[in-house]
RNA sequence: GGCGGGUUCGUAUAACGGUUAGUACACAAGAUUUUCAUUCUUGGAACAGGAGUUCGAUUCUCCUACCCGCUACCA
């Protein structure tokens, strides 16, 4: 029978999500929603040591900001669902609320004679780690060594029994078969073998805080919320084996989710996994959105730095997956319908923040003049500029209609990464210049140009048709090679009085969006000012 | 140390035994432009090394090197 497409995505509320933990959620996404399938999120707090307050939320809140909605495990009003409905019917979606769950599945292992208990303390464990390593050794708790320790295998069954019954800070171990070579198969990595003598028993529950470790939680946790797909980092490969012996011991191999295992994202220079330091030291963000720790350690966000959402999911599945032609440029939408697992990269990704911004620059020139116009307002506001609904531009109080900052828009977007670039791409078209370039003065500002300037100025002032781009600009044009003037020499002495420097926007772009009448006065100025 | 995974221009990647090894970002040069930016054109730039299999290996196998991950009562 086909079995509906289910998958998860299960963070651990240790922190704020990473990038990588981004991409591994969407691609868990895409894989569901190109199936037609389910996409759950569930949280895999069993650590009650590294819970973090606020990490859950974050979680949720990036998703979100991407446009990754869960089917399950979410509700309407972003919180992780405990009680079971239609829509959720595998609640709570909270490891922690699924405590009760665990143990019985731990003890059915220990019946089956796939686990036994054990009740070495960590502290004993440690030592015997220390002891062992200062010989040389490597202490590895499986075969080799469960026979000396104290456990239900070594025990005498009454001694057993009084453990169970009158201590608590006993575990559940797996059983390691000796000398087996598990087969599995992974869809990125295809068969790979692994002897399992040279495992461990894994803790799989903990007596302590009657908690399962990761290992039993997850695999409890995949069959009974039947998921039929894993996509997961791959740190998580050298477990699969005792992964596919716990699906094993319990019987459920026929039910047992594909695995696909995803390459890490590596630093943009030198050796290692992306790490949030990566990214504070080389000045890009490694999360989602802003997050700022106990301690008050801010780490900055795609958000926040001003990327769009669409172009950090684009950016993040191109690092790792291509669709097999050439187009790198994908809505949320097309990625579902392009993605494929078999095109996933084996080999780690080295993220590159400067194509990240290139992604990020596509997509603004995408975005209507209005959408920019509306992103740019508070950052007008926050400059002291007023915005107004009528048709203002009045370079003396500030004010200056939204229409006008529709038109900037359109000038300047070409030269923009993000929207917070526009203020310093162009602050004069809404501030008059107060200060001119030195260097640029000295270059431009001469006699034998400014005297030109001027007489070109006075054509401006008169120019009495209508102040449109089409027409205006190659009437000047025309003006200035009529006379045979050098045409950068002048321009740039009108450019220095309109910006203050000789960089920026066409002339007659300006002057048709600042208008005749401060154009006179940023001309005034300049004269005043520098002769 | 043990186990597993990986290795194509600086970076991301294409190629699924036969190509002048393609594309994008970045870089450089040129063109356009009244400046800057944009845009356009062009250019440099890679199969980790060694064996084998084969008529033929970037592609398959093995070895070496390097990189990454795991090796917790963390996920």
């Amino acid at each position: 029978m086909e079995r509906r497409t289910r998958v998860r995505f299960a963070p651990s509320p240790t922190g704020p999500l990473h990038m990588g933990g981004v991409r591994t959620a969407l691609y868990n996404y895409l894989w569901a929603k190109q199936h037609g399938g389910d996409f759950i999120l569930r949280i895999e707090d069993t650590d009650s040591h590294r819970f973090v307050p606020g990490a859950e939320a974050y979680i949720i809140e990036a998703l979100s900001w991407c446009g990754i909605r869960p089917d399950e495990g979410v509700d309407e009003n972003g919180q992780v669902v405990s009680v079971k409905s239609e829509r959720h019917p595998h609640a709570p979606y909270r490891q922690s609320e699924r405590k009760p769950i665990y143990r019985q599945y731990a003890e059915q292992l220990v019946k089956g004679g796939f686990a036994y208990y054990a009740f070495d303390s960590a502290e004993e464990l440690a030592a015997l780690r220390a002891q062992m390593e200062a010989q040389g050794q490597t202490f590895i708790y499986n075969h080799s060594t469960r026979g000396q320790l104290r456990n239900s295998l070594t025990l005498p069954a009454e001694e057993v029994e009084r453990l169970l019954r009158e201590t608590t800070d006993w575990t559940v171990r797996f059983k390691m078969p000796e000398d087996r070579i598990v087969e599995m198969d992974d869809m990125i990595r295809g068969h790979v073998e692994v002897n399992s003598g040279t495992l461990d028993d894994k803790v799989l529950w903990k007596r302590a805080d009657e908690l399962p470790t990761y290992h039993l939680a997850n695999i409890v946790d995949d069959h009974l919320m039947e998921i039929t797909e894993v996509i997961r980092g791959e740190e998580w490969l050298p477990s699969l084996p005792l992964h596919y012996l716990l699906y094993e011991a319990f019987g459920w191999q026929d039910t047992m989710p594909r695995f696909a295992h995803l390459s890490l994202l590596l630093k943009p220079d030198g050796k290692g996994k992306l790490s949030k330091r990566d990214g504070d030291k080389m000045g890009f963000p490694v999360f989602p959105l802003k997050w700022v720790n106990a301690e008050g350690e801010v780490s900055r966000g795609y958000r926040e730095d001003g990327y769009f959402p669409e172009a950090f999911v684009n950016l993040l599945a191109m690092l790792g997956w291509n669709p097999g032609d050439e187009r790198e440029l994908f809505t949320l939408d097309e990625l579902v319908a392009a993605f494929s697992i078999e095109r996933i990269v084996k080999s780690g990704a080295r993220f590159n923040p400067e194509k990240a911004k290139w992604f990020n620059k596509e997509y603004l020139r995408q975005k209507s003049d209005e959408t920019l116009r509306d992103a740019y307002l508070p950052i007008l506001k926050e400059q002291g500029i007023q915005i107004t609904d009528g048709n203002e531009k009045d370079f003396d109080g500030g004010k200056f209609s939204k229409e006008y900052v529709k038109d900037v828009v359109r000038l300047i977007k070409d030269r923009a990464t993000f929207v917070k670039d526009f203020w310093d791409i162009a602050p004069y078209l809404f501030r008059r210049p107060t200060a001119y370039e030195e260097k640029d003065v000295a270059k431009f500002w001469k006699e034998e140009n400014t005297v030109l300037a001027k007489e070109l100025a006075t054509f401006i002032r008169s120019w009495n048709g209508p102040l449109e781009k089409e027409t205006f600009g190659p009437a000047v044009e025309t003006y200035i090679k009529e006379r045979e003037w050098p045409m950068g020499k002048v321009m740039n002495c009108l450019r220095l009085s309109l910006v203050g420097a000789s960089s920026g926007l066409g002339i007659a772009d300006m002057i048709c969006l600042i208008g005749l009448e401060e154009f006179g006065r940023r001309v005034d100025n300049a004269i005043t000012a520098l002769g």
